[in-house]
DNA sequence: ATTTAAAGTTACACCTGTGTCACTTTGGGT
DNA sequence: ACCCAAAGTGACACAGGTGTAACTTTAAAT
């Protein structure tokens, strides 16, 4: 190495996240992260040919971790205990579900890395969604799991509810019961 | 008047929101509404100062569409029919939620008439929150509801819900059913 | 037929983000 | 001490959106 780097690939997406939650995907750009990292504009070009890359790189470091911790949803051996498991990674940072989200609005390029680099993700989406499979698998298996709502609308289900904003700002252990609550049972009374 | 007009307030309404679905908040530009409507850049400006007047502009119009619906929720009496029929106003145009949701998107400014709009737009929230409030009391008074669950969470829960996407297209009528169904008891066998 | 005012067009100046490239800085290897 | 390659900077040309204002078109009113 010839020269010391003023920032690290972890710096970037960390600011990279930060300012996705906070301006949005178009409101996001390399000027505007190339100040929060104080850096020029030109060094980031270093690293990542455009925004659109960066952020799918970005969504790939973060789905990597997501899924690592995923894998371990296997050491539980009940639905129930899984479901616990698998709520409490998923709100542990449930701003990346948001900003996986606001990834769909990243626009297909024909450039190479990005195609690339949309493969890779879709692979990682593959492998989540596969895991998650099994987990609704052992539901069914367990009869924990209404036969009525298709596997797909269980999943759209869980990723969207823990996507509710908690504008009232519910203490975390209240807020991560009343999910579980909401997504086993509705709203509806269970007596 | 002196000119037939070649667009009328409620085609650029109708074409916004199909360009806000398929382009984004930052994706919509004046350029892109104008082709579409076939018409000048500047022509549109002549009733619409900017983008952010025009989409809070859209909403409002939108959202008295939906509250004169949704106060006709009063002619059901019983916590289930109005449960059915706010479903099914809701998910008659489940886009416009989605669009509610990009339309957070607009930032602040301190023009006179953007307030005016912001104040406008708040009110109709008032008055859609006021009308549901009166359904969660009444599903309360009959105990269909949940009575650890907060008001705010089975809202957003409900609004959350009809969100999410239908990408297998299931025929409407049995994605409504789902939707009821999930709402109602989440995803656990209510055997 | 002429007038008039609203409707629409066009061109201009401006701003902001993009991507690139020649340049400078830095620090380890020889 | 010197070299050199990686790291970072700054400036440039470019592209696209913005808002405005002078201009043209159109049709109703007189």
């Amino acid at each position: 190495m010839a020269r010391e780097r003023k920032f690290t690939t972890e710096e970037v997406f960390e600011t990279t996240k930060q300012l996705l939650l906070d301006y949005g995907y178009e409101g996001f750009t390399f000027s505007l992260l190339a100040n929060h990292l104080k850096v020029s504009r030109g060094a980031i070009y270093k690293y990542f040919e455009n925004k659109e890359e960066l952020i799918s790189e970005y969504i790939i470091y973060q789905m990597k971790v997501f899924l690592s911790q995923l894998e371990r949803i296997n050491t539980y051996t009940t639905f129930d205990e899984q479901f616990e498991y698998l709520m409490d990674i998923i709100l542990n940072d449930y701003e990346l579900h948001r900003i996986r989200r606001i990834a769909i609005d990243i626009p297909a390029s024909d450039n190479a890395k990005e195609k690339e680099n949309k493969k890779q993700l879709d692979n990682l989406h593959l492998d989540m969604y596969t895991t998650l499979q099994q987990f609704i698998k052992l539901g069914r298996e367990e009869k924990r799991l209404n036969p009525r709502i298709p596997d797909s609308l269980i999943l759209g289900f869980i990723f969207q509810t823990v996507d509710i904003p908690n504008h009232y700002n519910v203490p975390r252990e209240d807020w991560i019961k009343s999910m579980k609550e909401i997504i086993m049972n509705g709203i509806s009374n269970s007596n």
